[in-house]
This record gives C-alpha cells, sequence and structure tokens, in this order.
DNA sequence: ATCCATTGGATAGCTCAACTATCCGATAGT
DNA sequence: ACTATCGGATAGTTGAGCTATCCAATGGAT
C-alpha cells in the first residue's frame, strides 16, 4: 500500500507517518521509484505498536525508537529484550545526583532487593524508580516500613510469576518479542487502572460511596 | 522564612517558586509589607509535596493544581479526596473519541467491573485507562482474556484493601488527605518498580540470567 | 501523449508544558 | 542614606512531538 493508504488505516496523518520515517521508527517502504515507496502489513502493526507505546506506555519516541531498534535486531534474543524495554522504559536519573540523601535510598533498594534473593542487574532502572519513590515518601513523612511493603513485593512476585510462565517458548520470534513487551509496557497500566477501580472500591465499602459521583 | 530560604531548603530555585506561586500551586506567603513575604514549613511540604508529585508521580501542573486546591479546601473530606486525585490523574480521553471499537472496549470494562461487583463510579477515568489499554492490546494481537486478567485483579484488590484498611481513623485532617493521596499517586510506583524488578528476577530464572548486565 | 493530483524527501514552523531570565520599583537592614 | 534583596509582572527559553509547506518527479486517468 501507498503512505495514504497506511495513513488511512492506522488513522495517523501522512505527517505523523513521515515523521516516524525520519525518526527511524518505522522502517522504510520498498521503493519503486523515487517517488513511490510501498508499505506492507509490516508497517501498519509497527504503527500499531507505537501508538500503544506512546498513548498507552506514554513513552517519549527515544524510547520507542531504542525498542523497535532491539526489535528490528535479529541478534537480539527474548530474554535480552526485557532488558532493553526495561532500561528504555526508565527512569533516567543523571548520574551523581541528590548526594547522600539519595545514596541511602539507593542503599535500602539494594539491600531489599538482596534480601529477597531477587536477581536483578545492578543498573536496573527499576531499582532508581524504586529509590526516588523512597526518597520523595521519606520527605513527606512517609518512611519505609518492610510490613508495609509486603503487600506490594507479594503481588509483584505473583503477576510477574504469572507473566513470565505464560511465555509460550514456541511462538515464532517476533510474536514472542511483542509478547513480552506487551507485557511489561501494557499490562503495567492494566494493573494501575485496576488498582484504581480496586480502590475506588474499597473506599466506597469503607466511607459509603463517598466521592463516587 | 524568605523566599530565598525557601529556595535554599527545597532545593528549588526561586524563579520556580515564583511560577509556583502563580500557577496557584503554592499558597502566598504572609506579606509583612509590599517587598516582602514570609513562608513557613507549611510551603516547604507543599513544595516538597509538589515535586513528589511532579517528579515521582510525573503529573503535569494542571493536575497538581486541582489536587492541592482539594488539599487546601477544608470542605472536601477524605473518601472525596480519593475521587478528586483519580479524576486528576487521568487520562483525559476527548470525549467522543475512536467511535465503534471504544465504545466495545468501554463495554468489556463496565461488564468487568460489573462481574467483580466494584463500587466504581460511573465516570472514573480508570475505566478510560483500562478501555484503552484494552484497545491497544486488541489492536496488537492480544485480546484480553479474563483468565488472564485474574493475577492483576486479585493483585488489585489486595493491594487496595491493605491499603484501605490501613488508613488510621484518627489521624488529623491533613495528614489523612496525604496518606490518601501518597497511597494514591507514589505507591503505585513503588508496585510498578517492584513488579520490574520481580519481572526481570522472573525472567533471569527462567532463561539463565538473560539481559542482565 | 498529456496533465494534474499524489508521492517522497527535505526543511521550517507550530504548540504546549514547564520552567527561566529580566526588569522594576520598593524597602529593610546596616 | 544606601545598596543588596524582595515581590510582582512580563517576556523568553527549551524540548518534545508533531504539522505545514515546498519542490521536483511521477503515474494513472483522459
Amino acid at each position: 500500500m501507498r503512505i495514504s493508504e497506511l495513513s488511512d488505516r492506522s488513522g495517523l496523518t501522512v505527517q505523523t507517518i513521515k515523521f516516524y520515517l525520519r525518526e527511524g521508527l518505522l522502517p522504510k517502504g520498498t521503493a519503486t521509484s523515487t517517488t513511490r515507496a510501498y508499505y506492507d502489513e509490516r508497517h501498519l502493526r509497527r504503527l500499531r505498536l507505537i501508538r500503544a507505546l506512546r498513548e498507552v506506555g506514554d513513552l517519549p519516541i527515544a524510547a520507542i525508537t531504542r525498542i523497535v531498534t532491539a526489535l528490528d535486531d535479529e541478534k537480539i534474543e527474548l530474554p535480552d529484550l526485557l532488558g532493553i524495554a526495561q532500561h528504555a522504559l526508565g527512569p533516567y536519573i543523571p548520574p551523581g545526583a541528590d548526594g547522600a540523601a539519595w545514596r541511602a535510598a539507593k542503599e535500602d533498594v539494594d539491600s531489599l532487593v538482596a534480601e529477597l534473593g531477587w536477581l536483578v542487574g545492578p543498573d536496573a532502572p527499576a531499582r532508581d524508580l524504586l529509590a526516588q519513590t523512597f526518597l520523595a515518601l521519606r520527605g513527606l513523612g512517609f518512611p519505609i516500613v518492610l510490613t508495609e511493603l509486603r503487600p506490594y513485593i507479594d503481588a509483584a512476585a505473583a503477576i510477574s510469576a504469572h507473566e513470565t510462565a505464560r511465555l509460550a517458548p514456541d511462538a515464532p520470534r517476533e510474536r514472542a518479542l511483542l509478547g513480552t513487551l506487551v507485557t511489561t509496557v501494557l499490562y503495567e497500566q492494566v494493573l494501575i487502572a485496576l488498582h484504581r477501580l480496586a480502590q475506588e472500591d474499597a473506599s466506597a465499602r469503607r466511607f459509603g460511596n463517598g466521592g463516587a459521583s
């Protein structure tokens, strides 16, 4: 199909698609002449992936670029993609930030991970995310207590065990990679949404339907 | 304290603090003359809250404005604040979007919530967030299966039950409100971070330490 | 064969969010 | 009395993510 049909079918403007082409998010179509190139279903699927990561996952273009580059790289295998995706998700803490309090929070996280016996790379960005949150909580007068953390740890462990088990080991590479990504990025939003819904429910039951309009 | 001391203690520039004052995120100090105003610990706490919501929760200024306005409104009670905070968190789906597929996704969500018997307001934004994610997943060829959702539902329910139970009913109003907010916004990040860590652990165990650097 | 809408490719511009910088007149403290 | 600082206002900057315009080259319809 031509770019205009790609535009129609994806719901994106031609300009936006050209922008994604420029940025290297979308591979070029097969050129049949100077002024004509053809696109196929793979391009359409790629656009859908980009939009899902942008709109639902709220990832910046730069992060999506890194992810799709890894997706297109035949050499990258499934287990490695998770690391790449997680790195792309951030957060990006400028190195050497914040001094003593930051280092203390990092150490809290490190010792928590060690205590749990989780096999996690030492520079996983999720460590920074957790440390950042610990730091903010402390600053607001809500210091972290391990026992308070327990339900979150259990929930995280249960869900990720389920997710990993669900990966079909015989799926074709592209689909397996996509499945991993989807799990990492989109099901995280599912979890957040369900949590907010459950929270509203719990609050309504406790306070007798407080703020529900 | 004066604005310069507030700047030093919060780590924000004077300009940024002035910006927050202009935007109504930070209440004005008590003016002692045309060119002098004094700020107290409450202002410092407010700045810490703003930064936590911005940096950790990644909320836009507009959402934070709505939240702190509710915080400062003596008439708003704890149960109502949760609704306000959740509304401020978004997402903001432009009404009347996307047509048939969108409506179908919304209905999936509505029937799910009904099936679970959860007491959730009909216009809770979390419904939209979930619908949006369902839609994206379907577009990528990963349709939602209720059984796949089960672990997420259970996790969400367990966590929010814990959170609601943890609210001390005798805490002073300001602190109770803050606690609710913190739970909603910051512990969500804790959950995400733990999930990513757990996922990396599960993947490492299954594939023999794949991408961990 | 001709002609005009469409395409690919390049470049420049726009919009929004979140600050950041400058200016100005008043004043507090020395 | 004087000068660094403050509050308040206004304007400018930066980065992300598009969006619009231009241009020469088609290529399908006539």
